[in-house]
DNA sequence: GATCCTCGTTTTATAGATAAAATTATATAA
DNA sequence: TTATATAATTTTATCTATAAAACGAGGATC
């Protein structure tokens, strides 16, 4: 009777076991509790911000099904998400295909991410400590001795985010967020192979005038430091041309 | 021979008459070109926002699968794009609600359509044509001839599209097109049946200073506009309280 | 009365099948 | 040879059926 009943109800039994693990062990399933979908979308859209996909390039939904384990109803719910990000056009009846860019996109996410940043930070100010300017002074030294792209844009995105995250708007933050993953991309597409090191004053600017208690010149200096366009001529195939990203 | 090829090449021959189709008809088209996942999303977007389903309410995917004669699968995909739009919420195995709201997400997203319609007018200012401007002013007369929210609302977001519209940044517009979803559920929860007719002085304001080629005082107008929330005393269920709406 | 078990419902995901459309390859005619 | 029509293949989008997992509502048990 009892065995037959732990075939049937082992699912019940581990959350049972659930309610009594304490709060540190269940984190550690949060994973498990992610949806397949959502765990394509972030593997897919990590590739994407990363370069590793071309722009351009067809998504093909059994394909990567059979590459996550999936089906492909997961797989297509994924697909909206990126789609809403930003990260991949989906024409009907033609398939999803990672979303190109141009200058002008790369602009268009500058000048978003100023305004928007520029608000959150005016909602943010009054709730900052200096707990939090100091750990965003540490993100910053951290950005100063990345030796790649990869760890500069870690550290660049986590001082944002720790100075903008006290503003208590969720939606403003999670428009914010998709807008750093574009800058992103925009970032690595440009400078993929070879980094240099540089200080960032802009960073240290900001904290300074968020510690005097000046907002406004915090709010003016981030406006200029996001829409700061690094650009340099690159090879690429043979034939030059010149690439442009959001440089902060 | 050529009737066994239209039983198999049907969809081809389709396709071939669809290439000497004038555009006109061709646009006729593009309904059933539309996904099943996109017009249930659609569909849903258009009674949250009209309030016909009450916030918290849970969509169950089957219940709507059965409505729309479809199966679960294009409800799913129609799910990740409400919740990207921020009508939705989706608890991973506890499904999909529709999104609550309260004061503190009206300023929300008051002030964040505030920031991103002013970067729009900025960059639409330049390419705006007298005819444009004429056009904005018909939509002003038609909100103020409106005898109901629902009209006025469509009304006031012409006015809007119109002027920012020509900036030409889609990623921005689409950010702007979600926003105004959101200030209409907000206004349709709380002017649902009475509403009554007023002039728009803002508007005209707005358009009164673009055709002198103020940028700037049609942008501080702007920004002040919308983030002007009307309030007011309701009697629900019983118990008084007060509700809140971007009303511009 | 508190705890535990069971049952029905719902969500999430899989698998297999199908129709329509798009893409690619191939053959044919001008 | 080139352009076009035909065929074959792939891919998308959908449905149906199915199963595991999770939740909630009672009901049984101590």
């Amino acid at each position: 009777m009892a065995g037959s009943c732990r075939d049937r109800c082992g699912g019940r039994r581990r959350l049972i076991d659930k309610w009594r693990l304490p709060n540190y062990l269940l984190n550690m399933n949060r994973k498990s509790e992610e949806t397949v979908a959502a765990r394509i979308s972030r593997h897919l859209a990590d590739r994407i911000i990363a370069g590793e996909i071309e722009p351009g390039a067809r998504l093909r939904q059994d394909h990567i099904a059979e590459e996550f384990g999936a089906s492909h109803v997961p797989v297509r719910e994924a697909f909206r998400r990126l789609e809403a990000q930003g990260l991949a056009i989906s024409e009907p009846r033609r398939g999803v295909r990672v979303a190109a860019f141009d200058l002008s996109e790369v602009k268009e996410v500058a000048e978003m991410r100023a305004a928007l940043e520029v608000l959150a930070l005016r909602h943010a100010a009054p709730h900052l400590t200096s707990a939090i300017l100091d750990a965003a002074e540490e993100a910053t030294k951290a950005g100063d001795n990345s030796r790649d792209v990869r760890s500069w844009e870690a550290a660049n995105r986590r001082f944002h985010r720790l100075i903008l995250e006290p503003c208590r708007m969720p939606r403003l933050m999670a428009t914010i967020d998709d807008l750093h993953a574009a800058s992103a991309r925009f970032l690595f597409a440009t400078w993929q192979s070879d980094w240099e090191t540089r200080t960032d004053h802009d960073h240290r600017a900001i904290l300074a005038a968020l510690r005097k208690g000046d907002v406004e010149t915090a709010c003016a200096t981030l406006a200029r430091h996001v829409q700061w366009i690094g650009h340099r001529p690159i090879t690429r195939g043979g034939r030059k041309r010149d690439v442009f990203a959001i440089v902060g």
